[in-house]
DNA sequence: TTGTTATATCAAAAAAAATTGATTAATTTA
DNA sequence: TAAATTAATCAATTTTTTTTGATATAACAA
C-alpha cells in the first residue's frame, strides 16, 4: 500500500469534511422508504454531499474522484445518482501499515 | 488535532522517506563512542541524511521544517549539528484521532 | 418527445507546495 | 585567528493542487 497516496487524499481539509460525512452515512431525502431495504441503500450521492455542505457540485466531484482513485471511497451508480461510501478496508490497511513502517 | 495537517507532511514520498529514516535512528559517523550514553545522543542529524538519501541539503532542511512543524519530530540543537527524532505522541494521537473521525 | 435533474469532465485561473542555488550565521577544527 | 563544516533561510522558478464556471451526457419525469 502507498501510505503518501492515502496521506494525500486526506491532507485536503475539504475532502476530509467530505469523507466524513460519507463516513457518518447520512440519511438520503429523495428516497422513498421501500428503497431502505437491505444494503441496497449504502453511501451518499453528490447532490446529498452539494445540499449539505453549500459547496458547487464541480468541487465536490473533484474531491470525490480524488478519494476514489485513493482508494478511500467506492462509487456505486444507481439510476441518476452516483452514491459513494467509506471503502474500511483502505482506511484499515492504511492505519496498520503506517503503524507498521514508522513504529518498529 | 487537525488531522488534514499531519496527513499533509505525511504525503509527500521524500519527506516520508526521511520521516521513516527518522524513525529507524541510524547511528551517526562522526559521533564518538562515548557520547552514545544515555538518551543524549539520538535522532538523525540533517548531514546523515543529506549523505545518506543523496539529496540537497536545503531540500531536506525543507522537509524537515514541515515534519517538525506538523508536530511529527522534535528538533534538538546539539552544538553544531540538528538532531532531528520521531514524536511518537503525534503519531499515535493522529492514528487514534483517524480511526475515531471514520470509523464509528 | 421535451424539460429537468444528477453528475462527470474540461479548460482556465488561482493558490499552494516543492525544488534549486545562493547566502548567511553559528560552531568547530586546524 | 583562519578555514571548514553544519544547517537555516531566502528568492526565483517549477510543479502540483484546487477552484471556478461552462459544457456534455445520461436518466428520469411530464
Amino acid at each position: 500500500m502507498d501510505v503518501t497516496r492515502v496521506a494525500k487524499a486526506l491532507s485536503d481539509p475539504l475532502r476530509f469534511q467530505i469523507l466524513k460525512r460519507i463516513a457518518m452515512q447520512g440519511s438520503a431525502s429523495h428516497r422513498t422508504s421501500d428503497e431502505y431495504s437491505c444494503e441496497a441503500n449504502t453511501g451518499l450521492c453528490v447532490c446529498e454531499l452539494v445540499e449539505g455542505m453549500g459547496l458547487m457540485q464541480s468541487k465536490v466531484s473533484y474531491h470525490l474522484k480524488e478519494l476514489k482513485e485513493a482508494g478511500l471511497v467506492r462509487e456505486e451508480n444507481r439510476g441518476k445518482w452516483n452514491y459513494y461510501s467509506l471503502k474500511k478496508e483502505t482506511l484499515d490497511t492504511y492505519l496498520t501499515t503506517l503503524q507498521g513502517e514508522l513504529f518498529m
